[in-house]
DNA sequence: GCCAACGTTGGC
DNA sequence: GCCAACGTTGGC
């Protein structure tokens, strides 16, 4: 099991886009950066990830499955543009803020603080249990 | 709205 | 293959 984190622009696509998809799940298309892609060609079905959204509300809000692993990102004809399908899992109980995050030395490391325009990045294990508690959801 | 950080593109 | 120029992202 992988841990991930899938930021995204609440405006373009938000999390509860998200969950009204349900069990069905979307593509996480729209990806554009090798390294966001080549962190999607290591998914397996069955990883969880963080829904995260960017700007505005900065915050962690749900957790999401793989439900599909890479394959061609519909959204153009570019075969080098590949995506997941994801579904939504369950939303937190209190959204972990950026802010939070920054606070906690223990997640001092994260790709979010390190590299914040990172769009698809692996999140450790330790990390993942801590942005659980925080979020007050069940690792 | 600004700007820093980063990634991509294209000329050489 | 290098690097300057440019575009995009996202936090502030």
């Amino acid at each position: 099991m992988t841990y991930w984190l899938f930021k995204s622009e609440p405006s373009t696509w938000s999390w509860e886009d998200q969950l009204a998809k349900g069990e069905a799940g979307e593509e996480w298309d729209g990806v554009r950066n090798y390294q966001a892609r080549n962190f999607m060609r290591e998914m397996k079905v069955g990883d969880q990830g963080f829904f995260y959204h960017s700007q505005k509300e900065k915050a962690v809000v749900g957790l999401a499955e793989v439900i599909a692993e890479a394959h061609p990102d519909s959204t153009t004809e570019d075969d080098r543009w590949e995506c997941v399908d994801i579904k939504a899992v369950t939303s937190v109980k209190r959204p972990v803020t950026l802010d939070m995050i920054k606070q906690d030395p223990r997640l001092s490391e994260m790709v979010l603080v390190r590299n914040s325009r990172l769009s698809v990045q692996p999140v450790t294990q330790a990390e993942w249990k801590i942005v659980c508690e925080l979020a007050g959801v069940s690792p």
